[in-house]
DNA sequence: TAATCAATCCCCCTTTGGGGGGAATAAAAA
DNA sequence: TTTTTATTCCCCCCAAAGGGGGATTGATTA
């Protein structure tokens, strides 16, 4: 018996994903988490050999949580069970180690299918997002440095050059400096095109 | 018995939320539908009492279904069923004639006793949206005109006020016009304020 | 050591954005 | 009928955005 703990603050995805794993015989939820804090104490408790992460929890980012645990428990399988089907999201967990990929919207019947495969430390993804990665597999992840993610952050809350200059204490130029870079990174042909862009992919 | 129907593209929640339902003894699915189409289409043949209808639904926007709904079927109950906490979205539905407006983070039981209070024509609000609509109750919708609606999306998409002027086969300072107006209604500082607060109530 | 890269700064220039006004028309609502 | 509202157009002006080119430091990496 798979023992199995989800993290997702939807309750009703919750119970009814553990109504169906526990009905499916070859695998038991032990425990379900609202956030990440949670999840964390319960983890140092009691590990379970799958765990299925959401990604928009209220207290962070199931991604970046996701790479946090993998330290921690190397031997930890996680699936990231999500409505996002964007090819930047999914990348992003694979390269976090998560294991399997599985869209809310598939059939129950596919997280079972998921659980069973991540078990045996086999990667899992349900069809749609295998379909994005072979699609953009050129696509190139957009890599932001420090500088550049407190510069975004300004921009996307409507502060001029001239006033995240004094924000931050440089000049001008250079935050005209990276402006230009942001853009160039985004491929964006303003700075509307780049908020939206960077909010789609969660990096706001 | 009350008859429902659920419109929700994640399987999970309504495979989850189906057997909650029926196993409550009050209430009993008896359709369910994975877009608005398939919807408007299983309630021609066959009405059921209460509707539980999820708002991002890929062919279409929940708020705006339920106005269609309510002008063919005045009978029918409609409970929204979302992850969206917001002020905007929540006041905008219930104009549109929804009764009940529940969150996915809440408990499974909250759905059946919101069922059974907007079959007596009550209004049901989960917590959340209840505290949500007190506190802002002040605070106005936006309303765009079609035309504003139009230039907005340019504007989101990266189109300078030349471009959008002769896409739109208008002058340049009726364009400018419509920004201005824009970022007033708003009340934003520039157009990444507009379109980030437009985007955040999935007015685009 | 040599090469990258992040972070900083500088110059040039043109286009676009946004704040301030105002006004005509036609349709819809009061 | 009067009033509101959507749509359209016009003026002025300045600040900001964005495209092009560059350079220097210091840290990390190959």
């Amino acid at each position: 018996m798979i023992n199995v703990q989800i993290v997702d603050d939807h309750k009703m995805v919750v119970e009814g994903l553990s109504l169906i794993i526990n009905e499916s015989g070859i695998a038991k939820v032990s425990a379900t988490y609202s956030c990440l804090d949670d999840c964390r104490k319960g983890l140092a408790v009691f590990r379970p050999d799958v765990l299925l992460l959401d990604i928009i929890i209220p207290d962070g980012s199931g991604v970046d949580f996701c790479a946090e645990m993998r330290a921690f428990y190397p031997d930890l399988k996680i699936i990231m069970l999500t409505t996002l089907q964007e090819y930047s999201i999914a990348k992003r967990s694979l390269q976090n180690g998560a294991l399997g990929y599985v869209l809310k919207n598939a059939l129950s019947e596919e997280v079972v299918k998921a659980i069973e495969t991540v078990y045996r430390d086999e990667i899992y993804l349900c069809d749609e997002i295998n379909l994005l990665l072979k699609l953009k597999r050129k696509e190139e992840l957009i890599l932001l440095t420090p500088r550049e993610k407190e510069i975004l952050q300004f921009i996307s809350e409507g502060y001029s050059t001239p006033q995240i200059s004094e924000k931050m204490g440089i000049t001008i130029d250079t935050v005209k400096g990276y402006r230009k870079n942001l853009l160039f990174k985004f491929k964006a042909k303003n700075c509307v095109v780049l908020v939206r862009s960077a909010m789609e992919q969660r990096l706001i």
